[in-house]
DNA sequence: TTATGGTTTGACAGCGCTGTCATTCTCGAT
DNA sequence: ATCGAGAATGACAGCGCTGTCAAACCATAA
């Protein structure tokens, strides 16, 4: 028990073994009778010792590393992904290099795809995870499948098939959370979109649509409101969906947080009691819900979740050979202060 | 100008030099002829030739990776360091990690110690960042010490001396954002102190008092209320310094922006207008200082500048041998709508 | 011309590990 | 007791690069 660094060559040694057989038990390969494990592991701990990557990584042509590939706005958003990704590597002892990218604007697929490859071609990683919206653009996933890196898509929007994905299903999240309003006893219920490039906002508002025509309700024109996913856009659209201070919708969605709080702000200023006189409800719990009065009532995607099953399935050695798939991770209904239950 | 992968060797073979010149080439070392130097990088061009980081790190025992450690509850902070952070890498051809670390709760020194150990002994990296609340750990930085692996303090809140830090003078930023509200020409202002474990909340308040005393003004007791850098306490102390409507400080200096938007939100709730009848300010430049309404005038820490500089400490040759020291980086007062210009 | 000292270059070993393949062991079937 | 098949182990090369040190080269001074 040395304080030095320990080598293969060490534990081999005392443990009275070749290196390949204390290599093998380290890597949990077959064939090595019981006792012989026993005494390398024991002789290991003993030695704290602990791999060199590096030699592993060139020994075997792996780097055990994985990249995460982002160029998102909301540093929120990946801090999260990066929390569960990294949480995954470690299991399975790996590394996560983030690698924030910047896509040319004028962003032709073969430019796109240049980027990329220029980028991994300094830092060969094990597997790599795209973010949104990353996670839709040819360019990128074209360049990663020539150069036979193993990807992950976070989130796409379009349905992919033979490639490995997970999102979250928005269609049914937004339903359910309609589902809640309506069950609530709302009947007149305000929408308000994202932004429209975002592939989110569609399915959103699909969500939304479905189940107030499941419940028999209709979705007037006037009660769904453009907005683009900001504070402003919400605010704006709460200005018109609370002009009429004596008769408005008893219940506003919000695509996403911001435009939430938003319509609270509205609100407040309008001196319109949420939850009391109007329910609000947003999207993605971010943690602007929880530090507005009244706390947000939203739904909580699986972000962190989408993080580590990413890597997962990159780096699992139970999982690999599986086919490729987009695998769906549950979402949750927060129900907080600002769409409480209505005392009728 | 294959596609494989190329390797020194190939490079080698071409130029018609021997392997060890083409890596004195690559790596910018000293004594070889300009003809050659240009052949020889001219042949990598074109073979698109980029060096194995393991190999590289196998044969001169050093790992190209920098691992930023934290345990930081904040995501916005910690991104906006790891963006800088990787920027430096990039330019310095190295990576970054990311290791988040749980410190035990009961944390005496020497488990901490051997908490951050068992971390770096897994991955060896050329270098660590800590951030806070980590860069003041006595264990933490310790363990460093004894395993003899650089690193670079990130706002610790000690004047630690011989040990490289990089930091922001929070008394300094305080007292210019008292100057500057006292330029506006208020006279009565109120503090809201940070939690009080927080090493960031005695500096504040020293700058804010500082200020005072330089302008001859009275610090009220009564107008100081401890918080603790959550939005509700900010609420609590602006209940109490907005208690009487009819006098009242003329603005409020909330030591974050947390507790800066929950006077903003008493006052909107009071009738009290922001920044006609109250100037508010914040501190840190979260997102929510954009998002409010109205937008707070805060200071903006240079947080990603700390992250870049901190790698630059570690991996840049040139600083390389000079020796530690605590640097500390330029902060930025950002003037917004809660606290403009009063008309007199 | 030759000696001198610096500059430029190359041969070679080896970083710590794994892949390949050969060797030895074990044990049930004959 | 003998054979064979599969399990268990080990010898060894080599992954792509750099450090060390020796060799070759060059220009200048004597």
């Amino acid at each position: 028990m040395r304080a030095m660094k320990a080598t293969i060559t060490d534990v081999a040694k005392i443990a009275g073994v070749s290196m390949k057989t204390v290599s093998r038990v380290l890597n949990n390969e077959p064939n090595v009778a019981a006792k012989t494990r026993e005494k390398v592991l024991a002789v290991a701990a003993d030695l704290r010792y602990s791999p060199n990557l590096a030699a592993k990584g060139l020994a075997s042509s792996k780097s055990y590393l994985v990249a995460l590939v982002y160029d998102n706005p909301s540093p929120y958003y990946i801090a999260k992904i990066q929390s569960g990704a990294i949480d995954a590597c470690r299991k399975f002892g790996y590394h996560l290099v983030p690698e924030p990218l910047q896509l040319p604007d004028v962003g032709d697929e073969e430019s796109q795809a240049e980027t990329v490859r220029h980028l991994l071609h300094r830092l060969p990683v094990d597997g790599v995870i795209l973010t949104p919206p990353l996670s839709d653009s040819p360019g990128v996933i074209k360049a990663l499948e020539t150069m036979k890196i193993p990807f992950v898509l976070i989130a796409p929007s379009g349905r992919e098939s033979g490639i490995n994905a997970v999102k979250m299903d928005d269609i049914q999240a937004a339903r359910e959370m309609t589902e809640f309003l309506i069950a609530q006893g709302h009947t007149s219920i305000g929408f308000i979109k994202g932004h429209p490039e975002h592939s989110a906002t569609a399915l959103r508002y699909e969500g939304f649509r479905d189940a107030m025509a499941n419940a028999r309700l209709t979705v007037h024109s006037h009660e769904v409101i453009q907005g683009d996913f900001s504070f402003r856009s919400g605010v704006n659209a709460a200005e018109a969906l609370l002009a009429d201070k004596s008769s408005h919708p008893s219940a506003i969605f919000a695509s996403n947080d911001d435009m939430a709080a938003g319509v609270v702000s509205v609100a407040s200023r309008l001196g319109i009691l949420v939850p009391d006189e109007l329910s609000v409800c947003g999207f993605d719990d971010t943690p602007l819900a929880k530090i507005l009065f009244p706390q947000l009532t939203t739904v909580q995607q699986p972000i962190y979740e989408m993080g580590f099953h990413a890597v997962k399935t990159l780096v699992d050695p139970t999982q690999k050979s599986k086919p490729a798939e987009t695998r769906n991770l549950d979402f949750k209904l927060v129900v907080r202060d600002s769409a409480l239950i209505q005392s009728r």
